[in-house]
DNA sequence: GTCTATAGACGGATAGAC
DNA sequence: GTCTATCCGTCTATAGAC
């Protein structure tokens, strides 16, 4: 019904791709309810096989969620553009390959499983460390920036705060909004989070009193 | 051990406050584990007292989430001085109320296990109501700015963005930072959300072509 | 490779003794 | 008001027939 499979002449294998279909059921669960509320046997009947076929293929609940949820898009390739022109408008191209990896359903779909697992206390380091690694480490190493880990805080909590009610709260507002107008109304946030003034002095270790 | 009781001199209650006892429990592990990951048993436990005994004064375990979630800060009272002085520094002062709120130990408790209810599927639309019409209800209103909903939004997405990685996940840096820190970084923003220029036009139907 | 059956544990909720 | 005992549901995971 889904995939067009192409006439296979060699030898048919047992089941098409029971596999896949399990995989696309765990991901589309996955995401809309988390890692807890989701059953196996939910899973299960969603890709209408048996719940014990799931165990077949995957060993653990964890398993297949981390197998459902393998994100095919490299984020250190993603970011290449935007860490190599430097800092020049790099608020701008962060912000519009955040909008192009959640706005293609193919990512969407793994990304909000992930994000659901966020408040999980389970996956809450996992997600956490994976964020910060995969996505914010790379721009925080690529440009040349004083207090990196600081401006990188900053502009997490942006993009975290646009995930979170564009994507999995779906706050109508943030939805109805184009890329473009997104782009220039958190644009500039994202900028002066990433080469503006801050508040504290950078890293000099004394203050001098007077 | 933990409040100092007056000397009761007519009839001594059965119980000095296990109900309380139970609300305490409660409170801190729905904060700390979310709604469904929390179970009934755990909160006995941890208040000393039996599970039947829970029961006994609650009548379901959404009831104990409503009652132990009780946010002792009224929204509408709170937010008065943001609104009543008008746009000018109204960023700042926003950000101010959030920033109190959440570093009282007596409100971050409660305000945290409603923040970890938003991603599981029974508290979403409770919780995202409860958002948008108790705290960015009375600011949009109240403040007399053009495209409200919109602006609103942005603002919602930046503080939730804050909430959700210094409290939640507690990201150092911003852990790190002191309130009039974050308040010279993101109050900025803030204004810049509800009185600065906006990418569409404001309610004008029809855009003339050339 | 696919299924039936079931083990083993934990969850919320209830009835009723004291 | 407090507790014991228990029902009934759901879950993950496994063993084994076909």
């Amino acid at each position: 019904m889904s995939t067009p499979r192409q006439a296979a002449r060699g030898r048919r294998p047992g089941t098409p791709d029971t596999r896949e279909e399990i995989l696309r059921a765990a991901r589309d669960l996955f995401a809309a309810s988390g890692f807890a509320a989701t059953s196996m046997r939910a899973i299960a009947a969603r890709a209408g096989v048996d719940p014990a076929l799931v165990h077949h293929y995957f060993d653990s609940k964890a398993d297949l969620f981390v197998s459902a949820l393998q994100v095919r898009v490299d984020p250190r390739q993603a970011l290449l553009p935007v860490i190599e022109a430097g800092p020049d408008g790099a608020g701008e191209r962060l912000l519009r390959v955040l909008l192009t990896v959640w706005g293609d359903e193919e990512s969407r779909t793994p990304l909000l499983g992930l994000v659901r697992g966020i408040l999980e206390p389970a996956g809450a380091t996992l997600v956490r460390d994976a964020l910060f690694g995969l996505v914010l480490g790379p721009v925080r190493h690529g440009l040349g920036i004083d207090q990196p880990e600081r401006r990188m805080a900053l502009v997490a909590s942006q993009l975290a705060g646009i995930v979170l009610l564009r994507y999995v709260v779906e706050a109508p507002p943030l939805v109805a909004m184009t890329d473009d107008e997104l782009v220039a109304s958190y644009a500039p946030t994202i900028q002066r989070y990433l080469t503006g003034p801050l508040p504290d002095r950078p890293l000099t270790r004394a203050a001098p009193e007077a």
